[in-house]
DNA sequence: TGGTTTTACGAAAACGTTGTAGCGGTGGTA
DNA sequence: TACCACCGCTACAACGTTTTCGTAAAACCA
């Protein structure tokens, strides 16, 4: 009994498919006693609708993707955790698809999801200096909802969940300073983000505000590649006049840094002091534990997912510049 | 022009739907002259088949399901990656579900998937006392194929995917016993999963081969619970007669050992010396570094996802009982 | 009683593909 | 000349739903 349909319900039931379509639906057009009938019994057969045939017809699904550059990341892993944990209670399924900041894996996906597989999409974009035209084309062409999350493309006008980089990379920068750090470095994105724009300018505006002076050398443009990430910032170490602060913007590059004090013997918080960006579980039980500035990934998920669905549900949702802005949190710790 | 479809394709070309469906699909009865004029239109429109039509009639999707305790957790995200290079590779869509160590999520989870809406599942089970029982009901229903990875039920007659867990618990209990260990802990998962069984055979054999008496006070039943997790480890490191070795089976137990040392001024690894089962990145910058066992997670998935795509590829193979044993990998740092 | 409304259902047409069966026309063979 | 094979294409019937429209019968109202 591989899948019982409704044709073979209504013709047990001796009733036409649209009634049984109906009852199933739970529509006002059918008696009380007539649903009873036909839910039973699709209960007793273990019926399930085709979902393809249902999508099919209805012209949408109860289908989304989450397109983002990674997920061997905390942050990334906790974002999805609470995407699911949405669409799971909407009975939504979702679709995952990684782009490892390779912006021609990130124009691939969108021009497949344009076949309408999903009814919305929820996207943390790649690095990469082209612009975002292709999620632009991609509304054009399908006028389907998305959501950006954390990473977000400064221009577009979409609904965006973002944490509050500027200000609290700003007091992070702020605690660096005043723990004694005169000479800060910002470790950077190759690619500017809008995401680490926003954090240069809260690094700068702090700076600013301690009336230390800023210079271009402060801001080290790191990379994506981990080996020529290493030689950056073991050069940046290595220099007679290194930094005594690091705020390094993401996950990695904390790592990094920490590998490379241990490598080179630079005391931690001694010789140099560290804010990471990141959400490490690990981050307390790092020699000596790292001080975080981490995002609230597991709520930005769930807000980007909850948004997403609204607007799939009720059409009139005009979201379109929803901004929903979450705070990070500073966790100081030894290395500071 | 939100989607075109065959129709208008052929309507333009003044050719059948048929002809067009056969020209894309790259039919052999079509001529190559009027197959380079469908897709040349269908290129120029920007023409997407709709995949619910296609999965509709073909009563097959290029969709899979993933289902997995956890994805905040580097093994599982890493496994993740390594399923999603291959789905990406030959075009099938990945759906993951999360059962966060919910037998009845995971039973839900199945009982959807009865639907038909993907066309083949990977699994890791989640812990419960329950028996496997719901896996094979889903087989008997949709006799869709299943590769379980990892964590895999132990009875079931289903293609697997795992690393050598015995053999590399074996090794690294004797590399603690060879450090000097007199009274190695094991640290268990509360419920018997296979993947934890080998592993304590594994443990308990290496002791016997270095004449050590076990005893069952050498494994102690952690929690899923951070909380419960973290009074277990604290009692058991608080005991006038503690261990001065462990081995953590799951990576939240290293993690929990290390703050309870870090708590109760335990030094790793005069006083107790760890090798814990992770792919944590950050093994290394612990403190003391974190000797590791680690499996190769993204190979893993990529084994698994290669295995599935055959199995729906090819209705002939039969794999019933493909077991696929990876390696894990010892790497011995400060901790022992 | 005649008329209108409401209730509960059915017939049939989509939705966009794919696969089977069939059909003219051409070329080859006996 | 008759027969057959084959090429290149078309018609049409699925696939399993949902939705619109229609309609008997029952219920209501004056």
């Amino acid at each position: 009994m591989k899948g019982i349909n409704m044709i073979q319900l209504a013709k047990e039931l001796g009733l036409s498919v649209s009634t049984v379509s109906k009852a199933l639906g739970d529509s006002y057009e059918i008696s009380a006693s007539t649903k009873k009938r036909v839910l039973d019994l699709a209960k007793q057969y273990n019926y399930k609708p085709n979902p393809f045939a249902s999508s099919l017809r209805k012209k949408k699904s109860k289908q989304i993707a989450v397109i983002i550059p990674d997920i061997v990341n905390n942050f990334f892993a906790l974002a999805v955790d609470g995407i699911e944990s949405v669409t799971m209670n909407k009975h939504y399924d979702t679709f995952i698809y990684l782009t490892h900041e390779n912006l021609e894996r990130e124009k691939a996906v969108l021009e497949h999801l344009e076949s309408g597989l999903t009814s919305g999409l929820i996207i943390s974009v790649c690095t990469g200096k082209e612009g975002y035209g292709h999620f632009q084309q991609f509304y054009e062409n399908t006028k389907l909802p998305i959501v950006f999350f954390d990473r977000v493309p400064d221009l577009l006008q979409f609904p965006k969940v973002i944490s509050n980089n500027y200000e609290s990379t700003f007091e992070a920068t702020l605690r660096l300073v005043k723990s004694g750090v005169k000479r800060p470095v910002f470790l950077a994105t190759e690619e500017p983000l809008y995401t680490s724009i926003e954090r240069r300018r809260g690094f700068q505006a702090a700076l600013i505000s301690q009336h230390i002076p800023f210079t271009d050398d402060m801001i080290v443009e790191c990379s994506d590649d981990m080996d020529k990430n290493y030689l950056i910032i073991r050069k940046l170490l290595s220099n007679r006049k290194r930094p005594d602060g690091i705020f390094a913007s993401i996950e990695k590059y904390a790592i990094t840094t920490y590998q490379v004090c241990k490598e080179l013997k630079i005391n931690i918080p001694k010789d140099v002091k560290i804010i990471g960006m990141t959400n490490l579980r690990t981050a307390a039980l790092l020699n000596p534990s790292l001080s975080t500035l981490s995002q609230p990934a597991f709520e930005m998920g769930r807000e980007a997912a909850s948004l997403l669905i609204k607007m799939i549900e009720k059409k009139s949702y005009a979201a379109a510049n929803d901004i929903i802005v979450l705070n990070n949190e500073m966790t100081i710790r030894e290395s500071v």
